[in-house]
DNA sequence: CACCCAGCTCTTGTATACACGGCTTCGGAG
DNA sequence: CTCCGAAGCCGTGTATACAAGAGCTGGGTG
């Protein structure tokens, strides 16, 4: 329930498991996290079965919530299927796009470029996002702009980690100029080529990839 | 949770939503479900919500769970999802496939052919869904072959009653045919392009999913 | 000395009780 | 007659109590 008190846990968890704070592997016992956090044991209980759906931990029958661990593969996995949806939004984008879709998606990428230019990896994080997403609105389908959300969320840690690494960021702006570019020409396949490219953690990415592992395994 | 009483009470609800006893748009509210499944509240909450995050019903704050009303429009979106899902499913097949793999393949193709040429729609929609998993699982993407899951499952009761329509059993296991010879002859790109083509709604099919729809509507 | 079994404890799964917010209905005023 | 508002009721959200299964520990035995 999108309620005040399971919210705020299931968030307070989920941030706590990308702060690292909750290893991979750990156990989330259910009244540890409803004393912590100051609730019963009913709203901790309904957190954790929303980040069960989501895959952030996995529920074991009467043995309780472990944090799921997210290996390098499954990750490189998670972007693989992040790829393709995008590709498909772009697609649909280059299609049924309106005016309007249009106007808003120069502004998402004209925002990118003035926090590309400050330099600001957060900004630019920020407004990566707000680029992606009118691309899903543009799409005009519903479902995949949600499938596409929830599974951009759920990369949300690792897309942040991926953008610390030197000149991934104008990489990453330049690539979204060729993509803007071919969504407003209407051109679907170069609109679907180029977000896949763009998503998909090949070649030197996969091994930004898993030097944020090595980094994040840290304390 | 998939625990006994909380995995009952969600199947049950399920299939009522499947079998149109609980109509899309309807209040399913939380007492009256535990007394008609002799349980508490407590298991009815945990499966009203794991539905919603499968996406059977939406779970408005302090207003109750409502059956999501499937549009025409919503279902082609989701059948455009899965297609494209599936296409990657099929490419990375014929790139990665074992031999095990291809006898899996091969072996649920064949069983495809017997119920097809027996006739029955019930045998051949299951012996279909196996089909589809074997080419998820030669894929090698563990997340891929879980998200292809869920979507399938989310879409079972259009696909079955999508199969009733004459011939459309027949052409699935042509299509399936020309599948299974491309996945064999490691041809990414033309296994992709025919998944997608079997699974996506066009043309006729989209009158099919149409009439479906007509169909049960009626009690 | 190692292994197995039994009892205990700890945690999850379920039930029930309490609190708070929204919806509805009834009454009054314009 | 219609519209607005307040109070009561119904239903969800949260807390707590009870039951049952899984893991652990300690003692006994081979």
């Amino acid at each position: 329930m999108a309620d005040n008190a399971v919210r705020k846990v299931r968030d307070d968890i989920e941030n706590g498991i990308v702060a690292g704070e909750f290893a991979p592997g750990s156990r989330l016992d259910e009244v540890t996290l409803s004393k912590r956090f100051g609730v019963s044991r009913t709203p901790v209980r309904e957190a954790l079965m929303q980040l069960s759906a989501t895959g952030a931990v996995e529920l074991r029958p009467r043995r309780g919530a472990i944090v799921v661990d997210h290996s390098p593969q499954r990750v490189y996995e998670m972007f693989e299927v992040m790829a393709e949806l995008e590709g498909l939004a772009g697609s649909l984008a280059a299609r049924r796009c309106t005016a309007s879709d249009r106007a808003a998606l120069s502004a998402a990428h004209e925002r990118c470029r003035a926090s590309a230019e400050a330099g600001g990896t957060d900004a630019y994080y920020y407004d990566n996002e707000e680029f992606h997403h009118a691309i899903y609105a543009a799409s005009h389908s519903g479902f995949l702009a949600e499938q596409c959300g929830a599974l951009h969320r759920r990369l949300r840690p690792y897309r942040r980690l991926q953008l610390r690494v030197q000149n991934r960021l104008r990489a990453s702006f330049d690539e979204h100029e060729q993509i803007v570019k071919a969504i407003l020409a209407g051109d679907e396949e170069a609109a679907r080529a180029r977000l896949r490219a763009h998503v998909v953690v090949q070649g030197d990415r996969f091994g930004d990839l898993l030097s944020a592992f090595a980094e994040r395994a840290r304390p």
